[in-house]
DNA sequence: CTGAGTGCAAACAGTTTGCATTACT
DNA sequence: AGTAATGCAAACTGTTTGCACTCAG
């Protein structure tokens, strides 16, 4: 039952905060830690159901509007209605995601390129760009090759 | 009442594509061809009240889904919980969008060097990309300048 | 002991849908 | 005449909130 590094900082960084420890929201912040991808709090409240270790749906969304503030997870909307949470590794491990149109999958990528474009844009603006989304939809590898 | 070049476009379009002529689409369409930045659904039904010319809700959320499938509107989700959309310009006139996270205002802006990076990564994928969203986030002039 | 954390259920907001009516073609 | 388009109201979905209760500090 190892605590995943994130988990542990994510942990950490609540008590610093302030925040009291409660087994709803330290249940959720063991649930992202195990995740690769990025979850609905939908999600997240399913697979706690499935684990036998369920939690208010309430819960789920308090504990992500906190994990939110602290930036300790990103926030992904895909313009699919639902939000995406996913455990924000601080430094390194800075991707963006792109959605398959026609089955819904959603992967990851990085592009060091495109951070740079970002970079020089974002001195370029007036504004204090403190955060970035790059989206892309198309079809996945599997949905192209059904349809051609 | 000179009627938009994109209007113009949209209401050919929606006829070449069979669809009927109808009060209500067409009153949406004339209005976002009068519209310089996106709105959503519930801004232009206010719009339209205002003017006089209401349609239901409903006809304006169908306008848009159709509008949307014939890429004639830009959907942008910016997270807030709130779709908006806005003409597609066809060809020309790519632009992406900054929002305040203190505000909420949304501006738009245009960067070449963003769009060629994303050209040369779409094509390493092996995905089929075909559009893609770029959302800024941060501060507007106007908030940056107020709390520092 | 005190108030933050939790969970339920009710409230909400945005969007979608069923259905009867209207009006293009 | 036939059928897409419309508009209302009801249904839905994701998210938020009120409130009583629990438990960490």
């Amino acid at each position: 039952m190892g605590m995943s590094e994130w988990t542990d900082h994510a942990l950490t960084t609540l008590e610093r905060e302030g925040y009291r420890a409660g087994s709803a929201r330290r249940t959720v912040v063991e649930l992202l830690g195990r995740q690769h991808c990025c979850l609905s709090a939908k999600e997240i409240d399913e697979a706690l159901r499935a684990e036998g270790r369920e939690v208010g749906l309430a819960s789920v969304y308090r504990a992500l509007e906190v994990l939110d503030e602290l930036r300790l997870v990103q926030r992904l909307d895909a313009g699919e209605g639902v939000v995406r949470y996913e455990p924000a590794h601080a430094g390194g491990d800075h991707h963006h995601h792109i959605v398959c149109d026609t089955c819904g999958t959603v992967a990851s990528y990085e592009d060091e390129e495109l951070e740079r474009a970002i970079g020089s844009l974002a001195s370029k603006l007036s504004w204090n760009v403190d955060s970035h989304d790059v989206v892309l939809r198309g079809r996945c590898p599997q949905c192209a090759s059904v349809t051609g």
